[in-house]
DNA sequence: CCAACAATCTATCACTGATAACTTATCGTC
DNA sequence: GACGATAAGTTATCAGTGATAGATTGTTGG
C-alpha cells in the first residue's frame, strides 16, 4: 500500500511507474469490453499498456489469464453490492425486487465488466477449462451463494412459492441475467422504454416466485 | 435433387461424389457442437470433409458463414417448431408453458446456433459484423416475432397480467434466454436436475406473465 | 482427341498466442 | 562508487490460424 523504498524494489524499467499489472488489466477490459475477448489480439493489449507483447506473459501465463482475473473482480463487487444491499432489510416484496434491482443495475451501470465476468465464451472443453476457470468459478459460486442466503430469507419466512431455495435462486437468477445480457449485448434491438422494462420485468419475477 | 448428368457437371475430383458444400456443412456442425466454433479450425473441418483446407473457401467466403449457415438452418427449425406447437392450441396455461418449453428446448439441443445470434461478442467495427449477422440475426428475429404472435393470443383471451404485449413478450424473451445462455455458456455450474430447473424456471415465468 | 473450364491442390501470406534467449535497469553489498 | 545477482523488458522466433494466388487436375461438350 505504502510506498515504502526500503523493503523492496519497485522497479519500472521504461517510461511509466505504477503497477504494471493493473496496467494491462486496464487495457485488457477496456479492449475486451469494446471488441469482444477473442477479437482483441495480445499485441493490442501490449500496445495500449504500453509494454512489448512478450512481457504479458511474465504476468499472465495466458491471454484467457487476464480475462478470468477481471472476471474474479467482477464478481466481487457484485458480491459486495448485494451484501450492502441486505443489510438491515426485511424480507418484504418491496425488498426483494429492491435486492433484484441491485443485480440489474449492477449488469446495467457496469456493462463491461458484466459483460467479461457473464458472457466470455468458454474457449476449450474438459479438464483444462475446469483448471484455467476455478478463481473465476469460486468467485461466481460466491456470489450466488450471496444471491442465495437472500432468497433463503423469503423461504424461511414462508414467502416462496417453491421450498427449493436452490431451484428458487436459479431461476431468479437466470431471469435476471437474461434482461441484462440482452440490454448490454443487444442495445439495438427495439426494446421498450428501458425503465419500464426493467420494472416489469422485476415484477414478474417477484410474481412468479413469491407468494401474493 | 436427382443426379441429372447431362443437364450439369457433377463433378467431383477426387473420392467422394456427392454436394461437396453439404459435405462441408455437415463436417462443420459435426465439430462446432464438439468444440465449439472457435476452437475448430479450417483445416480441421476440411480435413473430415475429406477435402483441402482452401477448397473451403469455393463454398463459404470465411469460416463465420458455415457457422451462420447452420444457423440459418437452426433458426428456421425454431420458427416452425413453435409454429406447429401453436395450431390447434387454446390459449391454456399448460400450452403456454408448452410453447416456452419450445424454445428452451431448440436453445438447449442447438447453442452454437443459438450463441452465435443471442450470445455473440461485438466482433469488429459493425458494418462488417451486422454483414456477418445478418442473415442469422433476421432468422432469430423471425422465431421472436413467431414468440410475440404467441403472447398476444394469450393478451387477446385477456389470460395476460399486463396489457402490453410488447413488454411481456419481451419480459418473458428475457427470462428465457437467461436461462438457455447461462445453461450454454457455464455448463460446468452446479446447476439443479436440468429437468426439473427448466420446468421450474417456465412455471415461475407462467405465473409471473399470466392471470392465475 | 482436344480446348475449355470448373474444381481442387500446393504454396504462401499476414497475423495469432506463446516461448526462448539476450539485454538492461535497479538492487543490496562491499 | 563498483560489483555480481536478479527482476523486468526487449527482440527474434515458433507453430498454428484464417484466407488468398496461382498452378494443376479432371471432366466435358464438340
Amino acid at each position: 500500500m505504502m510506498k515504502a523504498p526500503s523493503i523492496r524494489s519497485p522497479r519500472k524499467a521504461k517510461g511509466h511507474g505504477g503497477e504494471r499489472r493493473e496496467e494491462i488489466l486496464d487495457a485488457a477490459l477496456s479492449l475486451f469490453s469494446e471488441k469482444g475477448v477473442h477479437a482483441v489480439s495480445t499485441r493490442q493489449i501490449a500496445e495500449l499498456a504500453g509494454i512489448s507483447q512478450p512481457a504479458l506473459y511474465a504476468y499472465f501465463a495466458t491471454k484467457d489469464d487476464m480475462a478470468a482475473e477481471l472476471c474474479v473482480r467482477a464478481f466481487a463487487i457484485l458480491t459486495s453490492r448485494m451484501a450492502a444491499a441486505r443489510v438491515g432489510h426485511q424480507p418484504t416484496a418491496a425488498n426483494f425486487e429492491r435486492s433484484m434491482r441491485v443485480y440489474v443495475d449492477f449488469g446495467v451501470e457496469n456493462p463491461n465488466p458484466y459483460r467479461v465476468a457473464f458472457m466470455i465464451e468458454k474457449s476449450q472443453h474438459g479438464e483444462f477449462l475446469d483448471k484455467m476457470n476455478s478463481r473465476p468459478m469460486l468467485a461466481g459460486l460466491e456470489a450466488f451463494q450471496m444471491f442465495s442466503d437472500i432468497v433463503a430469507e423469503y423461504q424461511a419466512v414462508g414467502m416462496t412459492l417453491l421450498d427449493d431455495v436452490q431451484i428458487t435462486t436459479q431461476t431468479l437468477w437466470a431471469g435476471l441475467h437474461g434482461l441484462v445480457s440482452l440490454l448490454i449485448a443487444r442495445p439495438e434491438f427495439p426494446w421498450a422504454e428501458r425503465e419500464v422494462l426493467i420494472a416489469a420485468h422485476i415484477t414478474m419475477l417477484r410474481r412468479g416466485a413469491l407468494k401474493p
